[in-house]
RNA sequence: CGGGGUGUCGUAUACCGGUAGUACGACUGGUUUGGGACCAGUUAGACGGAGUUCGAUUCUCCGCACCCCGACCA
């Protein structure tokens, strides 16, 4: 994309209003535009790097067999009175509409996708099945704060399998917990997974994952030498302690962000909404349940807190909105800005995203553009790039310039 | 929800009970052109309502919005 042709801008100056870092930076960069407290719309950049973001979440949810769907959002009353969740969930949106009829907005969606399971799997030889969706979610929080990270309106992955064992659940439960933990991985994060209550809906331990990053809402205690991480507010530990797992090193506490969460369910939903499946001796029985939450807003809020500099935002590679950002440091010399136009068409003729600044500013504000925007790699064309020294590709994260050839980038 | 705070051009800010200023942006023209360059001109603003006052953007009250701390975070 020219960047004549984006219509977002930046901005030298951060919002008044924006404390967090992420929404301060992702605003000055046209990412994200606010709409009122905790609710964002996401512009150009900022949908490519959702997207991202999703599709890596889509690609490790796809891979353990789950199967996506997208489920409504406005939600009829009836099954959260079932599940006695419209008196008892104080953050769940509820709407009443001219035709006296009440509904709810999604904040969560077991009232939805139980009855569409129990439709689809009547018996044993349905399941398990694991099914899910990335889509918005809104909930009635009473104070939003953190930027993206924490809104009323919000992007997440939800979910839900269902299965006729313990024994399987335990198993897809883990299999899942791997496949979390290689999407913060992919998106340049460490996560720990933390044992954390189950929340009033659940008399289960959870698992959250955390990453450690300053604007994190949770405190944790974990271990630097082995895995072992656990919530400060079910913590049988504190600071200091030798690890109770591996005795290696003492704990640590740490400021951390929760960046998705997996429940044991149990029957409770399938008992509440009425989903019973026929085993093999032809009696009913309510599935096991499991949901499985990640934020992908709220992810990408953690990412830019955890990398960004004083200069702008950084992004992994794999969630950057485009792969390159080409910047034409000699806009007024006919001869750069051929050679950059030609490179920047050879570049996308071979499928790569680039982000082409063509704008006839001065290379000093298209630098600090760029680094605000936060692409990984800078493709610079200068007078020099033509003399035949080589084109500068510079690494936003380090500063790091190195020389290439024409053909080594097109080839790379 | 408890407590605290803030609302001024598009953005960031200043001053003031008596003509609302600056910077950035945007627009026009010119000089520049590898780290947000410069010159000239133009554009554009007091959250809403009530009250006090000769006069309110300024003081008071109510509402609304936003921010922060806490609580909450199925």
């Amino acid at each position: 994309m020219r960047q004549t042709a984006l219509f977002t801008k930046t901005r030298r100056e951060a919002p008044a209003d924006e404390v967090a870092k992420n929404a301060q930076l992702l605003i000055r960069a046209g990412y994200v535009h606010k709409e009122m407290a905790g609710v964002y719309s996401y512009l150009s950049l900022g949908l490519r790097t959702l997207r991202k973001i999703e599709d890596i979440v889509r690609e490790e949810m796809d891979a353990l067999g789950g199967q996506e769907i997208r489920m409504a959002t406005l939600h009829p009353s009836e099954p959260w009175r079932q599940t006695g969740a419209w008196e008892q969930v104080d953050v769940l949106f509820k709407i009443d509409s001219r035709t006296e009829k009440e509904y709810a907005l999604g904040q969560s969606e077991e009232e939805i996708v139980t009855p569409i399971a129990s439709e689809y799997a009547p018996s044993y030889k349905d399941l398990p099945v694991a099914i899910y969706q990335i889509g918005q979610k809104y909930r009635d929080e009473l104070r939003a704060k953190s930027g993206i990270m924490r809104g009323r309106e919000f992007g997440m992955k939800d979910m839900y399998s269902f299965h006729t064992t313990q024994e399987d659940f335990d198993r897809f439960y883990e299999i899942v917990k791997q496949a979390y933990l290689r999407i913060y991985s992919r998106c340049g994060l460490v996560a720990k997974v933390t044992e954390a209550s189950g929340g009033s809906f659940s008399q289960k331990i959870s698992y959250e994952f955390m990453v450690l990053t300053d604007a994190g809402e949770d405190t944790i205690l974990y271990c630097e030498a082995c895995d072992y991480c656990v919530n400060l507010e079910v913590a049988k530990v504190k600071e200091g302690d030798e690890c109770p797992k591996c005795r290696k090193s003492t704990l640590k506490t740490g400021i951390a962000s929760e960046v998705g969460n997996v429940f044991d369910l149990g029957d409770r939903y399938p008992r509440a909404l009425g989903f019973m499946y026929k085993d093999e001796e032809g009696r009913a029985q309510y599935p096991i349940m499991g949901c499985y939450g990640l934020g992908t807003t709220r992810l990408m809020g953690v990412i830019v807190q955890a990398f960004a500099d004083d200069k702008g935002i950084v992004w992994p590679e794999s969630v950057a909105p485009f792969q390159y950002h080409l910047v034409s440091a000699a806009p007024n010399d006919p001869e750069v800005v051929r050679y950059a136009d030609a490179l920047y068409d050879d570049l996308t003729k071979k499928g790569r995203a680039v982000l082409y600044d063509d704008r006839d500013v001065r290379a000093g504000e298209k630098f600090a553009d760029s680094d605000l925007i936060g692409i990984s790699h800078r493709i610079v064309i200068g007078k020099d790039a033509i003399g035949g020294k080589g084109i500068e590709v510079v690494a936003r994260s380090t500063g790091t310039v190195s020389r290439m050839t024409r053909e080594d980038l097109l080839a790379t």
